[in-house]
DNA sequence: TTCATTTATTTCAAGCTTCAACAATTGAGG
DNA sequence: CCTCAATTGTTGAAGCTTGAAATAAATGAA
């Protein structure tokens, strides 16, 4: 194919979206590099998974206790995986899902005496390692970051993704 | 116990710390935002997994080929994964595993001639996807960003995990 | 040679994740 | 009361991911 006559368009294009992708992937890279980490620790020294501290944190915050659904939303995670991770989770005990009253269809899911208490435990570490995880950034630094980050979270993406879930057939 | 002596300092640690943990969970929230878009076009668009296409990508930049532990390595990820994703594409004939004369444990992995055609279609619709996802920011503030992740990925994390993995007895 | 060690990859079990399909309940109109 | 759409959760299949154990080939020292 002859697509040599398109080299200067080609080039420039080239160039900018390179610096996206650059950037993109240092992003990823960062967040990967220190999840992987936090994951590990919990592991290593609470026997517990990445995911099933996050649905505790979310309980942590709600002594009220939270919907399914609700906890699905804040963990940007689809229903079907909060199940299965609310099983384990209850399973040891940790949460506990309660009836409703007006609802049949619903419960509100919390935190156990044992989850809280056990979570108390793992949190305390937990941000001490983000907060080592960090330390390359001074705080000045840090903050920086965050306007940055705050930013870009302003995303609407065209959604081809998040399309109308139910349509008029 | 009286721990209440120490109301100043652990409030300013507290302070400190919460900083650090609503920077990380900024941090999170954008990365995950941006892949999960990207997974669920590619998924769409391209009928592919985002694991594929980062194998793929990985590829298309080594045209001599890499090794299992090779792609391993700059994917950071286990090597049982990789195999289980090249089986895949394989399977597909996007990828192929080509002998290596001195080493029959090892072979190069490669894109097929589909491979790298199907790739070419997909990794220019990815460029612009994340080139759109980055565009909140502007140009300064994107090479503002990559200067701080650069700080930040310079992170020697004191490794509890990747502990010494043979010591001599 | 022979045997231990290292290197390269695979296999397996367990768990996370998504998507799509399903079931139960609620609530609004008729 | 009846019907039907919307809401809330669950299930099951497929695929990704890890960590640990297994296999197999290459390397090196006695």
């Amino acid at each position: 194919m002859n697509a040599r006559q398109n080299t200067d368009m080609e080039q420039r294009a080239h160039a900018d979206h390179h610096a996206s992708l650059r950037l993109w992937l240092r992003l990823l890279s960062c967040t990967t590099r220190i999840e992987d980490t936090i994951r590990q620790r919990l592991r290593e020294q609470f026997g517990i998974t990445l995911p099933r501290f996050d649905l505790m944190a979310q309980l942590e915050r709600e002594p009220e206790g939270l919907a399914m659904g609700e906890v699905s939303r804040r963990m940007m995670v689809t229903g079907g995986n909060v199940t299965s991770i609310v099983d384990q989770l209850e399973r040891e005990q940790l949460v506990q899902r309660l009836a409703v009253p007006g609802d049949r269809r619903s419960y509100r899911l919390s935190l156990t005496e044992a989850g809280r208490s056990t979570f108390a435990t793992m949190a305390q570490a937990h941000q001490a390692w983000v907060r080592e995880l960090l330390s390359p950034l001074t705080a000045k630094e840090q903050s920086q970051l965050a306007t940055l980050l705050g930013t870009l979270k302003n995303v609407t993406p065209r959604t081809t993704s998040s399309s109308p879930r139910k349509e008029k057939p």
